[in-house]
DNA sequence: CACAGTTAGGCGAACGTTCGCTCTCGCTGG
DNA sequence: CCAGCGAGAGCGAACGTTCGCCTAACTGTG
């Protein structure tokens, strides 16, 4: 069915270890001539080369595998695109496995692995930690995350969390509000952690340290997100401003505050994070702190290919975060 | 660096083609103390096959590529995604290769041929009869696309556009509305000439034939929406109804028609396209036509495997889309 | 006890490459 | 005039499998 580089070489009548150098090769001098036949008997055939049989004899599939947890989050599609992207601009294919409740981490990395994937890149925030995933990715193939791996010394690329929290906080301090409250992701979640660290500072540094019960915890999701917000507000209904820890509970939010009447931005504001595509198509537009996934994924599949090219990479890898002010903020 | 056969034979005293076939092989008979202890010896050493091996042998690699144009959109991602659980559940591997302004289609098709995918998924509606995409997927390897192809009989599997245009049209009548008007997607594309069709066709038996000038054509960004919208109200301000094409232009008809003060769904009903996640955060949340992304992967995936498995499969197959009632429509 | 049948496992070939080594020229310089 | 050299091309081995065929040993039968 498909052309090998023996029917090309037999139709240019040379020996087909001879049509691999000048095709594939790196190596060996073939004459100008014979070169030039070789080239015009491929092209005729249509010959595509074998990469299952390249693999096989170089030890290298030139592959990359992307381990993703959950794709339809925008995020997590940004990256992925991304990345492949990139990897692809370096001559290398993506293989990609998801990890969800059916198939567990091991399966989907032993998947990869069957395939000999030259590295693998991991997308997986929800399994942050999980102690199957750090087992599963034992062993010396290399590793690029944008989570942590339970037990692993992966090298993590992402944005810098406490100056999400920063920025997010001195933009509405900036504007004049004092009470502000926060809609945090699962607290044991890194990026939660790191992004209250950042916040946090911000506000006491500006002498209005952030009382407990302004923080309350939901789990990304739009209707986690609307509840806490009301929560927040029952709890303390003087509250100002809203950082939510990311865009799709800042909707969430800007919801609970339309069912209370509260009109935006002028009796509450609201910033968010990640800036998703629809963060400007909302009504007030979303001031949010824009995670640079695409970057990330860019980045991300570029650690791993220098790491499996040889070089060295560095443990931990930040991209900047930037403030995109739109019309969901505004003075008190 | 990764045990062979050859090892896992050597451990347990047998020749490696008897490993191979307790390990993978369907073949052949082995008594089962010595398959036991094959089996052992495999754990023991964590052997995992080789799949590029096994592939040059067989003469199949396992693996579907997919093609996809732009999976940042959640559409396309939402595809992808499915396709690819549906594939690792029937064992396939997924590559997925990424057509775009940089990288032409003949290159993405080539790449995925030299991995030797057993059938290619495309997922690239802008490219829809795209000659050069028709031309790179030339050849005997089994296709199934979610768009048409240029001068293929490829089998498409998608939704029943027509219906989504006669939905829109019926629940706008239904509630009352007369004068309605339709901001579309680009007009040479097959899926907006289809929904237009049954959106006309329900009009016409209401017995209120859309006039030419209440179609305002947009090419799916927000922006293009907004001002499409504007532009819709600018020609007919007495239209009270407004059908948008997707859910990315029915939020920028939202943005347009708060900015001309007019209340929703009071003043005018929007009933958009696909139901993307952020289509229910909207305020109003929005009134949409569900175009079924996960099914139409998953479907797309299964008729492929089944291709490739020689089965024979139907050119077209039409997944049904379902009227999603939310806010943003109301009695004029 | 000879012979056929069965069962467990070995063996060789093939898949399509890459890569280093060898061979054969024809040419050059001492 | 011939040793030596370099360019051009061939050759063999290896990568890790699968698969069909072969063989040795054992079982039971007349």
């Amino acid at each position: 069915m498909y052309v090998s580089l023996k029917d090309v070489a037999a139709r240019s009548g040379v020996s087909f270890q001879t049509a691999s150098k000048v095709l594939n090769g790196n190596s060996g001098v073939v004459s100008p001539s014979t070169r030039e036949r070789i080239l015009r008997a491929a092209a005729d055939l249509g010959y595509v080369p074998n990469a299952m049989a390249r693999g096989l004899v170089r030890q290298a599939s030139v592959t990359i595998g992307v381990l993703a947890d959950d794709f339809s989050d925008l995020a997590v599609s940004q990256f992925v695109l991304a990345a492949q992207r990139a990897a692809a601009s370096r001559g290398h294919g993506a293989l990609i496995s998801s990890v969800h409740a059916d198939v567990d981490a091991d399966l989907a990395v032993r998947k990869l692995l069957e395939y000999r994937v030259d590295g693998i890149l991991v997308a997986a925030p929800s399994l942050e930690d999980d102690p199957r995933l750090g087992a599963a990715l034992r062993g010396p193939l290399p590793v690029v995350s944008i989570n942590r791996i339970h037990g692993r010394r992966v090298p993590v690329v992402g944005s810098d969390h406490a100056v999400t929290g920063t920025l997010a906080a001195e933009h509405l301090l900036g504007l004049g509000h004092r009470r502000i409250g926060t809609v945090t992701g699962p607290r044991r979640r890194q990026v939660v952690q790191r992004r209250m660290h950042g916040f946090r500072e911000a506000l006491r540094a500006a002498g209005e340290p952030l009382p407990e019960q302004r923080v309350v915890e939901a789990d990304w999701s739009f209707e986690s997100g609307r509840a806490a917000a009301h929560q927040l507000l029952d709890t303390d209904p003087t509250v100002t401003a809203v950082f939510a820890h990311n865009d799709v509970i800042a909707v969430g939010a800007l919801k609970a505050l339309h069912e209370r009447g509260l009109r935006l931005p002028d009796n509450c504001s609201v910033v968010g994070c990640d800036d998703l595509s629809f963060a400007e198509y909302l009504v007030p537009p979303l001031t949010t702190v824009r995670i640079p996934f695409q970057e990330t994924g860019e980045r991300a599949a570029t650690l791993l290919l220098d790491r499996i090219g040889g070089r060295q990479i560095r443990a931990r890898d930040l991209l900047p975060v930037e403030l995109v002010v739109r019309a969901s903020t505004s003075s008190p």
